[in-house]
DNA sequence: CTCGATTAAGTTGCGCACGATTTAATCGAG
DNA sequence: CTCGATTAAATCGTGCGCAACTTAATCGAG
């Protein structure tokens, strides 16, 4: 009772403690800092890294299905490609069939980094310490979370 | 026991959508650019909104206790503050016990702009759409994670 | 076929975010 | 008291992230 007291007081809180928004920002650049010294060995940002994550599944992406996979605009897209591919690790290519669009690919030190990357999940896996029925949960409760405040 | 093998073969996966990371990647950056509008009426960024929260609560911040506080480095709040000062919504005073210290404080009109801010909150939480246990449920294992992933 | 609408990618400007460094004030062992 | 170590802010450089806009190619109604 007292627990639902609190509870209603937290409804409309100006209090940074009590803003979900406030845990999921913490918790997302939280995450980023464990991973910078992982990825600073594969020579990737995260985001570098989220890109690559979707280019080892799936070769040959446009930068609209990138933006799609990743929920990123093209302009935050078009300069993280230009680095990527100054380092060397995919080629970017104008589509015959529709020259509007640009057709990302791995190299071949691009394919080969999915080797070294491949300790990197498990690794912040571990890190972050989740049972899997509580990594499920946040996963699932994310997605949501998303989905609805994407919507309208 | 398919749920068995399948979470099995998500330890370590590169698939980009078994990743909790970018689940958490993509619902911080969707809140964000949920609250934008709501926040541009009050004239403050969601960083910037995040430091009045914290004022709000407790005058007189310095620049290390909000650093504490927000999880921020003293070069990410230097400019914001600078920032909100320009705005005319804090003021910054060297403080005379310690003249390395700085004291942040709300201006007239950064107190004032609490108010406006009180239907932030609860829209937000609206757009959301989680209940009240998958609220607390989500808060509690962002917080278990980035108490986890920030030790050491 | 044509020309206005749509679409894909890129550019620009601004505000984070953070590592590395700098400047200045305070602390504290000897 | 003193001077090396620590601490608080600020500055600098780089890389996102996104709104607004530009450029160029494709689409499609008439």
């Amino acid at each position: 009772m007292d627990q639902g007291a609190h509870h209603a007081a937290e409804q409309g809180s100006l209090l940074l403690q009590d803003q979900l928004c406030f845990a999921l920002y913490a918790a997302s650049r939280s995450v980023t800092t464990r991973y910078r010294p992982l990825l600073e060995e594969l020579g990737l940002t995260y985001p570098q890294y989220l890109v690559m994550l979707v280019l080892w599944d799936r070769d040959s992406v446009s930068v609209r299905e990138l933006g799609t996979a990743l929920q990123l605009e093209s302009s935050t897209l078009s300069p993280l490609l230009k680095r990527l591919e100054a380092g060397g690790l995919i080629r970017r290519e104008r589509r015959s069939d529709d020259e509007r669009s640009v057709a990302i690919r791995l190299t071949q030190d691009g394919a080969d980094l999915r080797e070294k990357a491949r300790a990197v999940p498990l690794a912040i896996g571990e890190a972050m310490g989740l049972t899997p029925e509580q990594d499920a949960t946040a996963k699932h409760l994310l997605r949501l979370l998303t989905a609805n405040v994407t919507r309208d």
